[in-house]
DNA sequence: CCGAATCCGCTGCGATACTG
DNA sequence: CAGTATCGCAGCGGATTCGG
């Protein structure tokens, strides 16, 4: 008799739902990188970009852009010349830290699990059928 | 195991660093949806359908191959005419479920700060200079 | 009912070159 | 040093059609 569940029917519309907005956030293939870049402090843009290496310039400006808009990073520009300009975390930014971090216990725990289900499945679905 | 890492020098390495290793599990648009669709138990294809709408038949039958690929979901084929065809999480699948209500959270504290940010960038950068 | 396969537009992203 | 503008490719993702 339990077996169906009347709850939560018919809509996870896609902007009712709250797992999208943090998502939205920090799932954007640097966004994770550049909190973990500046979890230490300031840095400069071109010592941003040294830590993060593969990124270009265009997605690491981009992505500075998007999290300071987000009001995640703070922007400092002296300007001198050559110019100058650094990055931080605001306090909104920092509460992120926690997040990622309770992200990355999940990884720790459960990741290689994952790596072996897949194995699995491309051993059997992968390859050859029987 | 024995991660310790005091400094943090040159490379984050996109494959290196763990946080990206959840973001390619669980932030590819629709996983976050599935895996709260599914939360309360076993639903059929059409169910879950019926529950994110808005998603195609496409995206969301790659969505589960891959949740499935990675050990997070469990698919059960009932070989009748027409077929039932049955989707649940795994064990290791409902552990995300208490990752994603973590992200819930940050959301449910922080986001409004976000949206904030947003409008007043927006009208810093959008409009005019000033 | 569940799903694979095809066609196709849109955009994310990298590489390059240029400005201040 | 920091950042913008342009091009080109590849993949996402939606609509449709066919199959078991």
């Amino acid at each position: 008799m339990g077996d169906a569940i009347p709850i939560k029917q018919a809509d996870i519309s896609i902007s009712a739902c709250s797992y999208r907005r943090v998502l939205e956030i920090i799932s954007s293939k640097w966004s994770a990188l550049v909190i973990y870049a500046l979890e230490d402090g300031m840095l400069r843009y071109g010592e941003v970009r040294k830590r993060i290496e593969g990124i270009s310039q265009k997605m690491l400006t981009q992505t500075l852009r998007q999290m300071e808009r987000d009001g995640l990073v703070r922007r400092e520009v002296t300007p001198t010349v050559p110019p100058v300009v650094d990055y931080s975390l605001t306090p909104l930014g920092e509460t992120l830290i926690g997040t990622m971090k309770h992200l990355k216990l999940w990884t720790a725990e459960y990741f290689p699990l994952v790596e072996r289900a897949r194995e699995e499945y491309d051993r059997s679905n992968g390859r050859d059928e029987g």
